[in-house]
This record gives C-alpha cells, sequence and structure tokens, in this order.
RNA sequence: GCGCGAGUGGCGGAACUGGCAGACGCACCAGGUUUAGGUCCUGGCGCCUUCGGGUGUGCGGGUUCGAGUCCCGCCUCGCGCACCA
C-alpha cells in the first residue's frame, strides 16, 4: 500500500479509517454504559426512582420501527432509511430531557427459513439465528441507540408462550353487541365465561327455542353454541388454498391478480376448516377510531377501504310461483331505487339455486338470449355454474362483459308487485352482501350494461337533471324521486337522502326489510399449514370439541419433525387437501393430558396447524414494553406509563375525542398499511376489552417512510445486469453513457434487491465513509415520507460536511482542539440562534432534510469566519449529534466534556439574537419586483410608504400617478400605477 | 373506471398563514493552493438578452395589488381499490 501525501501531511483528517475508529469505540462505549437503557416504572425492570431523579419532567417517548425479518441477504441501503430517521428522532428527544424507549427485535417466524430449511435440511432455528446475528451486527455498525435488552424474538418459548396466551383469551372471549363500553360507545369483547353464565341463569334465552334448559344440554351442545360466539373459532369456510404453496392464506395476503403474495402460486377458494379471527365484530370501532389516531390519511383510506363499510338495506324479495315460501333476500345501497328494480340476480354459489329453478323447458316466448342455448332453465343453470366454479377469481375479472342465464324463476318486487325475473350471473359476488341483487338498471351502470344486453327494462326513478333520461346509461346522481309510488308510499319528489330514509322506514314497518350496514371485510384465516410457527395452544377431545390448554401449560414447544415441508401438489390440483407438517409427528399429536377441568386425564388430539406470521407482529410492541415478565404479557404500569393515553387527542381528531394512547411514533412501509396495521389495531381492541391494556390503539402516530430506489440497468434483451459492474462515462455528446462489459446498457431506477441486481450493502458505506456519513446522506436526501433515487457520487456532499465540522474542531495536522475562547461576531451568533430555532422545529417534524440544509450553513460561516468560537460550536455540534452521533460525541469529548453528549440539553434558541435589527424590503411595481430598501425592522407603515413613494424608480414606474399602495412592514410595499 | 398523491434548474430537493422562486447538496464552470492528479479554499451557476431588461414552478383559464401556493378545466406520472350492489 502506497502512502499518499495527504496522509502525512494531514494524520488527523476526518476519513473513512478514523470514522471507522471513532464509531466502533463509541459503539462499544455506549453498549458498556447501558447509555440507551429505558428505565421502566414497574415490573421485573422497575427502577421508579431512577426514572423520577433522571427524567424529572416524567415525560416519555416511545418511538418504534416496523418488526424486521431476519433475511439472509442483510440489510441493503434502504433498509436502514427508517431507523436512522427513528433514531435521531429518538436522540433529540432524549436530549429534551425525555425517557425515550427505542429498540428493535425480530420477527423471526416465517416462510424463507422454512424453505430454505426444506432445501438443505438444516433447521428454520439455526439459519434464523445466523441471520439475526448478522443483522444485529450491521444494525450496530450503524449506531442506533438502542435499548438492547428489548431486543425480542418471536420465536422464542419464553415471547411465543404469549403469543399463544393471547390466542387463548381470544379464544375465550365472544363480541357483546350490547355491552356499554366506558367511553360509552356499544360493543365490547367479554370473557366466555360471562356468556355461560347468561346461558345457565337464563338470563339470555338459548339459540334453540326446545324446551329444554342450559343445564339439560349435552357438554357437545354447550359447546357448539359457545363456539359459535368465540372470537376465535374453527369453521368450515370457503377459504385461500395455494396447493403449490401447502398452504391456505388469508385474505390480504391473495393478490388482484389470485395468487398467494408469498409464492405467486395460484389460489382456489375451497371449503375447509380452519381457524378464523372474528376481526368483523370490530369492523366499526376499526373504521371509526382511525379518526383518533395520527396517521397518514391515504394508509387511513386504505383501511376504510378494506373495512368497505357501506349504509343499506336488506330487502326480501319473495320468489313467486314458488312452492313454499322461498324467498331471496338482497343488500343493497339504493332502497330509494326500489321502483326501478326490474329484474333480480344470484351469484353462482347462491344455494337458492338449488330449490327455485323450475323444471321443464323454457317458458313458451323466452328471450333466446335468456337462454344460454339450453333446453331449459335447469340444463342452462346448471351448466353457467359449472362454467363459472371453473373460472378463478382473475378469469373471471377480466372478462368483464356481462354474462348469465335465466333461472325460469320470477320474484315479486315487495313495493309494487311486479313480477320479475331473476337471473344468475357472475357479475355479483357470493362473498359480498347476501350474494344476490335487487337490480336497477336505471340507476346503476353494472344493471344496465346487464339489461342492455339482455334486452330487460330499464325504468327511471330519479330524475336526471340535464333531462337525457336513463336508456343510453344509467344516472347514478343525486336527483328527485320519481314513479316512485304505491297506495301506502310515495317518495315521489325527495331527494335521494330523504327518499332512501322514507323507503328504508316504510320497509321496516312492513317487515319486508331493514336498515342495515354491511362490511366488505371477512373475518380473518388465521391457520397455515406451516412448520416455522407458533403451535396452537388448542387440543381437540373424542367428540372434536376444542379445548384450551391451561395457562400452565404454555408455551406449548414446536416440536422437531423430519420433514419441515407441508405436502405441497401441483399448483393447479384444486382437487388437494392441506396436509401440515407437524401432522406427522404421532407422538406429539396425540397425548393424554389432564386440563384441569375437572375431566381428568383424557386423550387428546393436538392442533397440528400453526399460526401466521402475523400473531408474533401483533402485539410485539407490548412486549418490548417489558419483555422480561414472566407474569403478564406486560406490566399494567408499564404499559400504562409507556403506551397510556394523553390527556390530549391528536390533531385532527373529532370535537371532544378522547386519546387512545399507542406508541408515540411508528415509523415503516405503506406495504404494511392493511395487513400488519388492521390485525395489530384488532388484537389490541380485544386485549383492551379484556382489561389488560390502558391503550385503544396500538399506534398512535403512525409515519410512512419513503423507499430508496437505485439504479438498475437493462441490456439489450432487457435483462437486468449486475448495476455494480456497469461503468459510467460521458458520451461525445455531453449526455452519460453506461456500459456493462463493454455493451451499452440502459438505466431505470427501482426498488433494491436481487431481482433488479442492484444491491447495495451498508457495510461498503461503512467502509468507504463510516456510518455518520451514511446517516447524514440518507437523512439529507428528501423528505422522509418520499421515495428518492439514491446516488452514491452525492455521498461526497455528506463526507464533505462532515469533514468541515471536524476542521473547525480538530486542527488536520496536529489533531489538537483548535476552537477558539473568544465571542463570536454579532453575526454569527444570530447565525447560530436562527439555526436553533429551525432545527427545533424540523427534528420534531421529522424535516431531517431542511435540518441538515441549515446545519450545513451554520458549518459553512462557522469555516469562513476563521476560528471557531467555542459558544458556537458546541451547540453546532450538540445539534448534529442526533443526526451523526459518533463524530458529534468524539468532538464534545475533545472539547472537554467527559460525558456522553446524549443526554446533554439540546440548545434553546435565545428570542433576542431571532429578531433583526435592519432587513430588506422589497418594492414592487404592480406585483414585479423593481427595488430594494434597508429599513429597520420596526419601521412603521407610514414611514416605509413614504420611504418608497420617494424612490426615483417608484416615481419613474408611475407618470400618471399612484392607484394603490400596499404596505406590508418591513418587508414588502406594492406599488400599483394608475 | 373510482379514490388519493405528485409535477419547481442538468439532478436530489427548499419556499411559514398567497408577499424577493430555486435554501442546502450533487454535477458543472472559473480562480487560488498543489510538480501533477486528487483533496482543500474562494467565487459563479434557471432560461433568453442588444446587459436596459425580458421571461420562468406540467398545460389552459380565473380570483387578487400580488399565485409554485387559492379556484375551474385538462395532461402526465406514481400509489391504492377495482363488477363491493
Amino acid at each position: 500500500m502506497t502512502t499518499t501525501p495527504q496522509a502525512t501531511e494531514t494524520p488527523h483528517r476526518y476519513t473513512a479509517a478514523l470514522a471507522d475508529e471513532i464509531e466502533r469505540a463509541w459503539q462499544d462505549r455506549w453498549e458498556e454504559s447501558g447509555t440507551f437503557r429505558a428505565p421502566n416504572p414497574a415490573g421485573p425492570w422497575g427502577e421508579p426512582d431512577v426514572l423520577a431523579s433522571r427524567f424529572p419532567s416524567g415525560e416519555k417517548m416511545l418511538v418504534l420501527d416496523m418488526f424486521p425479518y431476519p433475511s439472509g441477504a442483510g440489510l441493503h441501503i434502504g433498509h436502514p432509511l427508517g431507523y436512522i430517521a427513528t433514531d435521531v428522532f429518538s436522540r433529540y428527544h432524549r436530549m429534551l430531557g425525555k425517557n425515550v424507549c427505542h429498540c428493535i427485535g425480530f420477527d423471526a417466524f416465517g416462510l424463507p427459513a422454512e424453505q430454505y430449511a426444506v432445501q438443505t435440511g438444516q433447521h428454520p432455528r439455526k439459519t434464523t439465528e445466523d441471520n439475526i446475528v448478522i443483522m444485529t451486527r450491521q444494525l450496530r455498525r450503524l449506531g442506533l441507540g438502542l435499548d438492547d435488552r428489548r431486543a425480542i424474538r418471536t420465536i422464542d418459548p419464553a415471547y411465543y408462550r404469549w403469543t399463544q396466551w393471547i390466542f387463548l383469551k381470544i379464544w375465550d372471549a365472544w363480541y357483546d353487541t350490547d355491552a356499554v363500553r366506558a367511553d360509552g360507545g356499544r360493543g365490547k369483547a367479554r370473557p366466555i365465561s360471562e356468556l355461560v353464565a347468561a346461558y345457565a341463569s337464563g338470563e339470555r334465552p338459548l339459540p334453540a327455542d326446545d324446551g329444554r334448559e342450559w343445564a339439560d344440554l349435552s357438554s357437545l351442545e354447550q359447546a357448539q353454541i359457545i363456539d359459535s360466539y368465540r372470537l376465535a373459532y374453527a369453521a368450515e369456510a370457503p377459504v385461500n388454498w395455494a396447493p403449490g404453496l401447502g398452504s391456505v392464506v388469508a385474505n390480504e395476503e391473495v393478490t388482484n391478480e389470485g395468487r398467494s403474495e408469498r409464492g405467486n402460486f395460484p389460489v382456489f377458494r375451497k371449503n375447509l376448516r380452519q381457524w378464523m379471527m372474528r376481526i368483523t365484530a370490530y369492523a366499526d370501532r376499526l373504521a371509526d377510531d382511525l379518526d383518533r389516531v395520527d396517521w397518514p390519511d391515504k394508509v387511513k383510506a386504505m383501511q376504510r377501504n378494506w373495512i368497505g363499510r357501506s349504509q343499506g338495506a336488506r330487502v326480501t324479495f319473495p320468489v313467486a310461483d314458488a312452492p313454499g315460501s322461498e324467498e331471496l333476500e338482497v343488500f343493497t345501497t339504493r332502497p330509494d331505487t326500489l321502483f326501478g328494480a326490474t329484474f333480480m340476480v344470484v351469484a353462482p354459489e347462491h344455494p337458492a339455486l338449488d330449490s327455485i329453478v323450475p323444471a321443464g323447458s323454457w317458458p313458451a316466448g323466452t328471450d333466446a338470449r335468456w337462454t344460454g342455448g339450453a333446453t331449459g332453465p335447469a340444463e342452462a343453470v346448471a351448466a353457467y355454474r359449472r362454467a363459472s366454479s371453473r373460472k378463478s377469481d382473475v378469469e373471471r375479472q377480466e372478462n368483464k362483459e356481462k354474462t348469465g342465464v335465466f333461472t325460469g324463476a320470477y320474484a315479486t318486487n315487495p313495493v309494487n308487485g311486479a313480477r320479475i325475473p331473476v337471473f344468475v350471473a357472475d357479475y355479483v359476488l357470493m362473498g359480498y352482501g347476501t350474494g344476490a341483487i335487487m337490480a336497477v338498471p336505471s340507476h346503476d351502470e353494472r344493471d344496465h350494461e346487464f339489461a342492455t344486453t339482455f334486452g330487460l327494462d330499464i325504468v327511471q326513478v330519479v330524475s336526471d337533471p340535464d333531462g337525457v333520461g336513463v336508456a343510453d346509461a344509467a344516472y347514478t346522481g343525486d336527483g328527485l324521486a320519481m314513479n316512485s309510488a304505491n297506495d301506502e308510499v310515495s317518495l315521489n319528489g325527495l331527494g335521494v337522502t330523504e327518499a332512501k330514509a322514507r323507503m328504508t322506514a316504510w320497509l321496516e314497518a312492513k317487515g319486508l326489510g331493514r336498515g342495515t350496514v354491511n362490511y366488505k371485510l371477512r373475518d380473518w384465516l388465521f391457520s397455515r399449514q406451516r412448520y416455522w410457527g407458533e403451535p396452537f395452544p388448542i387440543v381437540f377431545d373424542a367428540d372434536g370439541t376444542a379445548h384450551g390448554l391451561p395457562e400452565s401449560m404454555l408455551p406449548l414447544e414446536l416440536p422437531d419433525v423430519p420433514d419441515y415441508s407441508p405436502r405441497l401438489f401441483d399448483p393447479e390440483d384444486d382437487s388437494s387437501e392441506p396436509e401440515p407438517p407437524l401432522g406427522r409427528v404421532r407422538e406429539w399429536v396425540e397425548v393424554d393430558l389432564d386440563l384441569g377441568d375437572g375431566r381428568g386425564v383424557q386423550r387428546y388430539t393436538r392442533e397440528t396447524n400453526t399460526m401466521p406470521n402475523w400473531a408474533g407482529s401483533c402485539w410485539y410492541y407490548l412486549r418490548y414494553l417489558d419483555p422480561a415478565n414472566g407474569d403478564a404479557l406486560v406490566d399494567p404500569d408499564v404499559e400504562a406509563y409507556w403506551m397510556g393515553p394523553y390527556a390530549t387527542p391528536v390533531a385532527g381528531a373529532p370535537e371532544g375525542a378522547h386519546d387512545p394512547g399507542g406508541v408515540d411514533l411508528y415509523v415503516g412501509g405503506v406495504e404494511h398499511a392493511v395487513l400488519h396495521l388492521l390485525y395489530a389495531r384488532f388484537w389490541h381492541k380485544v386485549l383492551f376489552d379484556l382489561g389488560h391494556l390502558s391503550s385503544e390503539e396500538p399506534f398512535r402516530t403512525y409515519f410512512s417512510q419513503g423507499y430508496i430506489q437505485a439504479p438498475a440497468y437493462t441490456d439489450a434483451r432487457g435483462q437486468y445486469v449486475e448495476a455494480s459492474e456497469v461503468v459510467e462515462a460521458a458520451g461525445a455528446d455531453g449526455q452519460r453513457l453506461f456500459t456493462y462489459d463493454g455493451a451499452p446498457v440502459r438505466r431505470e431506477f427501482g426498488k433494491i434487491g436481487k431481482s433488479l441486481k442492484n444491491m447495495i450493502s451498508p457495510d461498503d458505506m461503512y467502509a468507504a465513509y463510516g456510518a455518520d456519513t451514511l446517516r447524514l446522506y440518507e437523512m439529507g436526501m428528501g423528505p422522509l415520507a418520499q421515495s428518492k433515487p439514491w446516488d452514491t457520487r452525492a455521498v461526497a456532499g455528506s463526507v464533505r460536511f462532515l469533514q468541515r465540522l471536524w476542521r473547525n474542531v480538530v486542527d488536520e495536522e496536529t489533531g489538537a482542539v483548535r476552537v477558539v475562547e473568544t465571542e463570536p461576531s454579532a453575526a454569527l451568533v444570530r447565525a447560530l440562534h436562527r439555526t436553533i430555532d429551525a432545527v427545533t422545529t424540523d427534528y420534531a417534524d421529522l424535516g431531517f432534510n431542511t435540518a441538515i440544509a441549515r446545519l450545513t450553513e451554520l458549518n459553512n460561516e462557522v469555516t469562513k469566519s476563521g476560528g471557531a468560537p467555542r459558544s458556537v460550536i458546541e451547540p453546532l455540534v450538540l445539534m448534529c449529534a442526533p443526526l451523526v452521533p459518533h463524530i458529534a460525541e468524539e468532538l464534545w469529548s475533545r472539547l472537554g466534556h467527559p460525558e456522553s453528549l446524549a443526554y446533554e440539553r439540546f440548545p434553546v434558541a435565545d428570542p433576542a439574537h431571532l429578531v433583526e435589527d435592519t432587513v430588506t424590503c422589497v418594492i414592487q411595481i404592480q406585483g414585479k419586483v423593481r427595488d430594494r430598501l434597508d429599513v429597520p425592522a420596526a419601521i412603521t407603515e407610514d414611514a416605509l410608504r413614504s420611504l418608497a413613494l420617494a424612490l426615483p424608480k417608484v416615481q419613474a414606474a408611475t407618470p400618471n400617478g399612484i392607484r394603490a399602495v400596499i404596505v406590508r412592514p418591513p418587508r414588502l410595499v406594492n406599488v400599483v400605477p394608475a
């Protein structure tokens, strides 16, 4: 290795090597001193005295990142973006004297480790733990101020013991829609024992009114009633089965293309007995409480959309000519258009099709378009249902043209007695509403399209203001009801809202229907046929009744198995059935246990499914608070301290709303907007209802960070080439040219990862520049919420900033501290206080890019001022500390402070130095800047006006006099010529 | 199709309640230091210009003394949802 000249001239320059040395030293020191260990008020780590003495203000701040999965590929430079931001924010708040808790654990169950295990035979625990070691090292090297004691891992039995415990609490609870909550609202979870008690006492009537009482029922009958109320329940339901994955997946994990998010396998709807979570019971609260949290509107909208609440009515249509009293119930959001319902449509899966379709051939005169080419309704319907069942959801979506056949049945429109045909068509979905609709072609686009295709009547019942009518297109806007009256009720002349209300009231009075709320949200499919997940703490007795394990038997540990894979099938084989790996361990599955329920030792069969990956991440933020607690998932006082509600609600909450509490700042990617964030809110609310928590929401403030995009390059074939081997050169015309292996390639920007071959590791950045430079660069790139392109060359700017800061304190040649003890100029003092003022607001608002701009300006001014005065450089170093903690600690220490600056008080701006003596006033003529004046900041309006009007340029511009003068002292005068 | 967000120099991005557009950084240009390169320091840097000025925040209108910012209509890009009755 050659010695470069500057190394000898400036041996004390801030170089990558020096940064590396400084950074590692401070990381060791922070760890040894436990600098970032946040004291708890109670629980096993309770240090109330330490808390009181170190944080007299009593203020706390809980800052969290989304739970990372320890990937085998290690971190790329996109991952730390959020972690750096939360670290800067945390360090800033620590310097405000708050007890700040910031920690990161690992969401360590999951598919990649299992798939790797299947391929290699290596236990997924081994792979996972190895990855955790790598990731922990990478995170430590970043200099995050984490409480290392709280680095929990979901795969540890001591952790998943509580995941199982929470599952049992949910299983052992039901949702009482009538229960009054503390906030006055109705509906909350209650222990199942209270439901049993209500049945036993007769307070609650039994579902079957057969004269028997609760005690008369067999235990199996009792269990069946109880199980139908549990918030976690096993039920036969249409679920998403991915044969190629060997597992079922949740609705939320199915892509638009009808494939599994994991593995991209085709997903089929199949009726299987699976564990479900009754999240639908919380639909209203999950939607309503979004008003009380500080989240991006976009994410709130996504959750509301997913919950899909819509107000409407259910209406019953009698089936005409049917033997017995067949009925079709529909859901509609437009009960006001009932008089315009000219036909009905049911989904191909609708059970009524088994009974309402008449035998025989088509009635005489049946429109040929209605028959599907069949000789009779039964044949037509059977053929249509068969064809639909073969279509995947994708195929159904692809073909948006309306298809369907007449069922041969007629229904009676309850408002006017009209005999209307019933069709089966796949544009009606079984999974939404009742699976049947009343079709109003005049005011619904889809129904209009269907009516046009099949030649059905279109009757306008809402007037369109333009008078265009509804023959060519449905009119879906507001208008006055028309053609809508029978002997008892008339909507004519009413607006849509009033018409809905009057019609709903009439339907209810007549017993024909009722106002109702419908949701898109379905219950959450909670079981997976996988190995690497939490076992259910559930056993089944000989009757098949599920029993929860007593708490004393937790954790139920995951047994070792010979083969980690579920049985995999041909991805297209929808006749296959899931076979979980745990089912192969007979000695684990079949057990003799005494559950302590008075039944003594019995033979039981264990549940062989495992919980989905979401289970561990649904509540981890609670375990961070009290990870060593063996008696509770979290000590109630600890939870109340870190997450309890504030006296004042978040900005934007409705008038009078009370604060839900929750994590003070939660940062993560928007990809979890509906999945993790919705599931966690649901669990949190159950635990709140059952009295285990004081907070109603898990995440009081959520911030969604943007992505870092990195350049990726494609060759002539459109294939991605390794980005790190692409060479950049200036072309003949000055354009930038990129070549790989001598051949030109095309540049684009995209998500960092293996698929685009554009991986950039933080390890490379640590080696080339140091962690502080990486932190500064990532925070300076632009607004945190925004996605932005990575540019390794631009990192030079961050290096220069830190070198200049270093040089302001340390002599590069001698290593001596070179700050001066003289008083700074008044201008520099003003600059300092302006910077403090700006940076303070920027840090609080996560505006790190603009904070860096202000710090850069001040640093440059110090550089230009000659010697750096101590009274300026010390606050500058403190202000930089949250962003670049290592270099700041080192400079602080060289400036003569033996203690870490982690708890030093952040500089406070002196208002006296924020006011300026003179300011530049802009003189506009007709809104355009024509001149400038230096004026005293306190100048009066009149004085400023006279000064401005006396200016030669103003005189010259107003030969015909002046129409108006707008004076905004001291910054602006606008003269409007006549 | 519906909903949301965003369009500002060569690039990333600043701009509080309407009040000097382009902070800060990258790249680039010039000068200084240096044997040279690099580093470092200083200055310049929207576009056009006859050096007076003109013009300029996706496009077209509007409100206003004054619009990147507010209103109306378009265009483009991104994200989400998508036959949800």
